[in-house]
DNA sequence: ATATAATTAGAACGGTCGTTCAATTCAAGA
DNA sequence: TCTTGAATTGAACGACCGTTCTAATTATAT
């Protein structure tokens, strides 16, 4: 093959975006860097020239996921005024920007003894980020007298686990018939909560 | 080693029980043949002379433990009397008895391009089997009065994505613990439906 | 023009994978 | 006792894994 010389950060950019398609698509161990190779157009050893290693490669991609997934939500936070708009808010933000794909690699990866501790931890750290945007809106709705006084923690976990549960649909189901799926989910929550 | 010899029908049982134990802890592609046979103690060889290969050992498994999942159910449904009780029954029987675990596996095996269409659509079928015994619960609530008249094929996604949700709390959080929070989501559950 | 360093490809490495197979042992029937 | 076939092993196979390394190419600075 020509060695042809080409933008460094595009060519790496590049890599990131086939390996994240990759990586959704058929996880985490199922995705070989020869597949990223290919997919990407760049050989294995300009992979490696960007990236320590394939356990590294993922845990950037889980963070940069979830990075943008939290700072498309700070934007469109302000959209919305009352708590319960939130909560539907957010159920829709999650129907659309939650990468479930790439957390189940996550999972595999966490559930391999072989991982090292520090990608563990910081897999660790990126779950509690959604779990905090949930907790703000029900903290916000209990301040404003909107929620009931509550046990805020349990909620927290209650809303973030249905919502977690109801991705996992986007597997088998067109993501936009999921709408009224989800938006029942939280009016039922919030008939429970709600002064 | 020696060939010594065996009632080949538990031995059978010996590889499928570690087996089980193998994918339920380290999931489908993490777990090697190899790793069955050590830990099984038997022959690569040998767990071939019993199973074909690999993906359908999984797949029986997991036939299996759905299997004995539904009738464990069965056979405890009856201790319970109104569709809210047993609902809350459901609940700690999916939190005891739902093996996430081995699912999990079974997502892994789906999302793999090269898994035989027949291991998908036998996968696929066990999914069905839990939303089977929710709606039913759902249905007797609302035949005697229990419940609202409502969507029931909405209401049975919604609980089951709910406890599923749930279930994913397992793999960090000791079992026992999270049996508040399974009652609590049933009895939020109930509020939205209960007459 | 030359030297140096960054970039890129692809072969090579040691290992493991799922699977197959020949060889062997054993139990039971003839 | 001899034969047959089921049971069992472990070596062997080809493919692929993540990673490393060498060599080649190119850009840049001198």
């Amino acid at each position: 093959m020509n060695k042809r010389r080409y933008n460094s950060e595009t060519a790496k950019q590049e890599i990131m975006e086939k390996a994240w398609l990759l990586f959704s698509q058929k996880g985490y161990s199922q995705t070989s860097v020869s597949d990223i190779s290919k997919a990407s157009g760049y050989s294995k050893g300009h992979i490696y020239y960007h990236f320590e290693n394939k356990e590294k490669l993922f845990v950037l991609l889980a963070q940069q996921t979830m990075k943008e997934w939290f700072i498309k939500w700070m934007n469109k936070e302000n959209e919305y005024s009352s708590a319960s708009e939130k909560l539907y808010g957010m159920a829709m933000h999650v129907l659309y920007n939650y990468q479930t794909p790439l957390l189940k690699g996550g999972q595999e990866l966490a559930s391999n003894p072989e991982s090292s501790t520090e990608s563990l931890k910081q897999l660790y750290e990126l779950a509690v980020i959604p779990m905090g945007a949930y907790r703000a809106i029900l903290v916000q709705g209990i301040e404003e007298g909107e929620f009931k006084k509550g046990n805020v923690e349990e909620w927290t976990v209650l809303i973030g686990t249905w919502l977690g549960g109801l991705c996992q649909l986007t597997n088998t189901q067109d993501t936009r018939s999921l709408e009224p799926l989800f938006k029942k989910a939280v009016s039922m929550f919030l008939e429970s909560i709600q002064n």
